[in-house]
DNA sequence: CGAATTCTGATTGACGTACCTCAGAAAGCC
DNA sequence: GGCTTTCTGAGGTACGTCAATCAGAATTCG
């Protein structure tokens, strides 16, 4: 005997096929007590309804977008990458994907951006942005709509998106810190620290969760102030040098963003693989040479891969109001070292 | 306009849906140039068949079974777990998973649980076993009467199997080598080494790695000879303290294998947790309270989350003839700290 | 009590594919 | 040319669900 269907509720039930069907989706013209009847049956028997076989009947395709911010780090084409072949993969699922580029901080332009998602009537949202007021009204928006939201890689707790899909950033500093401390297996000395921009909620927490390391356990190491990469190679580059030069006792560099690149060319440039060392963020191509070079000696990445597959699922269950299980959604902090690449 | 169906194929390549049907199921009866017209209508139109629509029609449902040692080491239980886990949320999806358990080494049991799944004619199947001539000939046996066959964990590369799902154990060992190395600070000492037997594959396959990086990188490093803990606690901690007994300079501990009970027992009757450095394998309800309780300093592992949907995943797609998207199903050697608990 | 209203049943046709049958067309053979 | 054999077409039923219609039953209301 096989899974039961809807005219095994039915007989159950002791009603028509179209009473379960209405009693299902929720349509109007059932007495509750009919409808508890039904639902009793549904129990009974265990029912699950057949997600593949209704939405070849409803004809029904789901549409979600994903809104990025502009770039060209590396990190950014990676995703993009991933949400091209994720969406090739579900093609078959019925599901379509498309990506919008919005320039950071551009209120205007992310207002036009979401407003015409809006208009296109997508099933869900998937949005990586810095947090503003702007963003949080317009996920309030298109929540009213009925649009399914998630925050990406970078969290809006304020806004009422549904889900977040991304790492803990202050456990993935922390996790840093430790790393980094016990590679320099009690050393003293100064670390360098290099982020993006420090008005990204991501880099602002990775760095909170580093210096809560450094300051609980281990006193000896020195984490200075944050400098600003704004993703470009050169100014990271430039800066790390005079960081470098204003300080004798650096030993250890910490990446916190985007920026790889610069940090990369300045170690190799001035041969400092064997004396700093080094951790870094995001697995990309270019991070994955460096590792295998000796440039970099840890990675902290999250897999970009699971990041766009986690947020169709959770957009999927969300608009068919099903619950996601947590454990499966739950994106893992990883840590990258040469030994164990991909 | 939606995607292309099989009356699209039919009309652009000037036949009847039967004749495409034929040729999409490989069904006699079609002359080839017949089918080379239909095969180059499906590549202009790009028409990919929907699985579920099949599925649906065909009534298909698919069986597999998971072939497991017997035991009772915490790795096994949360993959038995997370198997049943997968098979309720795959009911949905026409799949069916079972379990087998069979004692280790015991050649008879084997064949006859073997023997037992190709009579029930099951569609797919995935083992973990020791490698033996057994097995070996079992698989191949499983794979002429047309059931797709992947290892798990531990692979056979000597055997048909269609694909191993698990993680490169040797690079699991040079990762373990390589934090070792690095968390002992260029110190210099001795380092007890636990597997669980010298027997298996993936405990043989650590340890060679675990060496390699010690010899390459950490020549100050002594790892000594392997003790066996046989997945016994009691074997396991005596075994250890025999060791620490006769050795005065020992700085680390490497469980490569079941048994990291034995080994956190003896952490904390004698207080080590501060003088030595220790990494286990496998991240399970008790290896993570180790890693909060700082009893143990890295955990290795694989999500048996992602083993178990992978292998079918893997096996789905033999049994459709499909091709598997290799990126997805390459299952990550992760690291596990305190701080990136998940 | 009859009428209006609200429920329910029975039926039907999709959705995209599989699989079966039967009749007829094309090709090969003597 | 008639014959068999091999192909091909047309058509139907089924899978589990959605969505819609229409008629009839039950309930409510005045």
């Amino acid at each position: 005997m096989g899974k039961p269907t809807v005219h095994d509720i039915a007989e159950e039930a002791g009603v028509s096929l179209a009473t379960v069907d209405r009693v299902l989706n929720e349509r109007p013209g059932v007495r509750s007590l009919t409808a508890q009847r039904v639902h009793k049956a549904i129990d009974k028997l265990g029912y699950v309804r057949d997600v593949h076989a209704a939405n070849l009947a409803r004809g029904r395709h789901y549409r979600f977008a994903f809104v990025l911010p502009e770039g060209q780090s590396q990190f950014l084409r990676a995703l993009r990458d991933a949400i091209v072949e994720a969406g090739a993969g579900l093609r078959l699922d019925r599901a379509e994907l498309q990506t919008y580029e919005v320039p950071l901080n551009d209120s205007v332009a992310m207002i036009r951006a979401l407003e015409d998602l809006q208009a296109q009537q997508i099933d869900g949202l998937a949005i990586m942005a810095n947090e503003t007021p702007v963003v949080r009204d317009m996920i309030a928006h298109m929540k009213e709509s009925g649009i399914a939201v998630v925050t990406l890689v970078s969290d809006q707790p304020n806004a009422e998106r549904d889900h977040f899909v991304g790492i803990d950033n202050v456990a993935a500093g922390r996790t840093a810190g430790v790393l980094m401390g016990r590679f320099l297996g009690g050393r003293s000395g100064k670390i360098i620290v290099v982020v993006n921009t420090t008005h990204a909620r991501d880099m602002v927490q990775r760095r909170l969760g580093f210096d809560a390391v450094m300051r609980e356990q281990f006193p000896k190491l020195d984490a200075l102030p944050s400098l600003e990469g704004h993703d470009e190679p050169e100014r990271t580059s430039s800066a790390i040098e005079r960081a470098l030069a204003g300080h004798e006792d650096v030993i250890g560099l910490y990446c916190a963003g985007a920026g790889t690149r610069g940090v990369t060319r300045v170690i190799a440039k001035h041969g400092l693989a064997e004396t700093l060392v080094v951790i870094g963020h995001e697995l990309t191509s270019h991070s994955e040479q460096a590792l295998r070079d000796g440039l970099l000696d840890v990675v902290i990445t999250q897999n970009v891969g699971h990041l766009v597959r986690s947020a169709t699922r959770v957009l999927r269950a969300k608009c068919d109001g099903r619950e996601i299980i947590a454990s499966q959604e739950r994106i893992r902090i990883e840590i990258v070292l040469r030994e164990n690449l991909p």
